[in-house]
DNA sequence: CTGTTAGCGCATTCAT
DNA sequence: ATGAATGCGCTAACAG
């Protein structure tokens, strides 16, 4: 559908016998417009209902005051959060936001970059694909002079702006915190193995029970896909162990979930037999009977607001050297267990 | 930061001693251009990495490809669910889609509009804020030919497209489903009285009750501001009746899960002192120990979809009667109860 | 098959 | 204090 017919100020400044540019700087309080000229603009404007042409503004300025994100998947609470931060701060700045979400799928990633870039977004936001290893359509920003700034799912390069989880001091407190439980074997389900964030607490892991003098058992790290029966297959693995973990660090509360479940079917107890901390902090897990010992709270609307505001002050300021932030977790304790 | 020096087909042009025009068609293989001119063109644009201005095609087109999305807050599971019904229907047909959350904010709501406005978005999908009375924000978009859909907190009037939960079958179906269970007073905690849907899910409450010859007790309706104390306090008012209700509809599985959690309190036990059905059929229910009874799902993809879909055709096709449509839920029911 | 030109709405520079 | 003129990048009407 067509627009209908709009005022714009060359129809102003006819109906007023005045030039355009008259109207354009009285719009704006120019200082040397003189104020009946100002006044007779601006309630000839009001009375037709003028409003500026925002996609001229944008084409003539070059810039949109609109920022893209791009995520794999709205849906998930983590990121539904972040972007809730990130349309806050971009908010406060008068500044739009436009969505894309790649469904994990690289060839969706480029299409929403490129079309992004085309329109000319002054700054773009990403958690990338699972599977995204080539950066190259994120450099080609650069030649645009388009900021970007990764959050989550972040690059391993220190040549980005990312903010991400601070997975090792995050790991550290739900380690400690099952060790003062009296755990001492301490097994991990983990994400996808593919995922850097999933080698990164593996890693965190580690170093961990490293320094915590524990003994490391490569056994008792688990890879999981996040469906219920990859978390099954996961458990088992650890589960039927000569020496069976203690106590489970997962990657997701949702995985605890399913793990509790699998673990009914087979009369092993959660909170007796077996212990769990996890990531993400769900708000459900208050509601259960026997919720998992604790979750680690990431903070996704602060990661996204991070994320914005050092995208705004790219945007505002130029170029900068990267930053890397990183957002510290809570531990965050169910009941008494 | 402003964008660095970019391609434009006038470089393409110059470089090629030919004229823009000629460039504009060979990019677009427009028929009368030559092969060789228009293979010299696309190799060069190829070459220097030209990618055309949307900015200047949405100005010049008077259209921008972009649909707005206003709704009260993305963090809700519904909305994020609408959300991506919508993205994925505008990505499909090659649409953006802008975001901007009202905070059931009627000024807020207001600046969003004017903001999208002013962008010349091509259509607007929207939820309404709860407080929104007046719609002259709304039809004020008439005039610049920008069509609205409503879904889920949508008008009364008949004037405007709109998708929406069917409150009357889903509630018949929790009905009677309850009823079949041998519920015969059947008490109601509704949401927000000042809420459209409110009003509409009491009405249909009563009608249904008198369809199935129940006695109405106005006193089994009751209403709640969504916290748990609000719906503790609501629940209270239900169970310290002279003849309480064996059942209870209430507006959404959280309140259920406040409810029950509330009732522990009181030693009154969910699922055989007292029964529930809700909206909404949320995920983690099925991880409870002692889930409520059945939850009806109400589909926020799906509604998300439609109105997109809607709105779509609407901008290709123009005008049309406005259209209400309405989308049936299903009652999910939860384990053996 | 290709070139020339106008114009979308606006902010802005240069004149006056 | 105001006007005239320019141009952002692109498409399309018109001209050859």
């Amino acid at each position: 559908m067509l627009n209908k017919k709009v005022p714009t100020i060359k129809e102003i400044a006819k109906k007023l016998n005045i030039s355009v540019s008259t109207v354009s700087r009285a719009l704006h309080d120019h200082p040397s417009i003189g104020l009946s000229t100002r006044e007779r603009v601006k309630n000839l404007a009001a009375e037709l209902g003028y409003e500026p042409n925002q996609t001229a503004i944008f084409f003539k300025q070059g810039r949109t005051h609109t920022i893209g994100v791009v995520l794999p998947f709205l849906i998930e609470d983590f990121f539904a959060g972040a972007i809730s931060g990130i349309e806050e701060i971009a908010k406060a700045q008068k500044y739009n936001v436009l969505i894309g979400q790649s469904n994990d799928d690289i060839e969706r990633e480029k299409d929403i970059i490129t079309a992004m870039k085309n329109q000319r977004v002054d700054g773009i936001i990403v958690s990338m694909s699972k599977h995204t290893k080539n950066l190259d359509h994120f450099k080609a920003l650069e030649k645009y002079g388009i900021p970007v700034v990764f959050f989550d799912r972040v690059p391993s390069s220190s040549d980005f702006n990312k903010v991400a989880f601070d997975m090792p001091q995050g790991t550290y407190e739900a380690i400690s915190f099952l060790m003062e439980k009296g755990h001492r074997r301490i097994g991990i389900i983990n994400g996808p193995k593919e995922m850097k964030s999933s080698k990164e607490r593996t890693d965190t892991y580690m170093s961990v029970m490293q320094k915590k003098r524990l003994k490391i058992d490569l056994q008792l790290v688990a890879y999981c896909d996040l469906t219920p029966d990859g978390t099954a297959t996961a458990l088992e693995s650890l589960m039927s162990l000569k020496q069976p973990p203690t106590a489970i660090l997962a990657v997701h509360d949702y995985v605890v979930l399913d793990a509790i479940q699998y673990l009914k079917t087979k009369k092993i107890r959660n909170n007796k037999d077996i212990f769990f901390v996890s990531y993400a902090n769900l708000p459900i897990t208050k509601y259960l009977e026997n919720p998992p010992m604790a979750s680690i709270e990431q903070y996704p609307t602060r990661q996204g607001a991070k994320a914005a505001e050092i995208l705004l002050s790219l945007i505002d300021n130029g170029d900068q050297p990267p930053q890397n932030i990183l957002i510290e977790g809570t531990l965050v304790v169910h009941k008494k267990s």
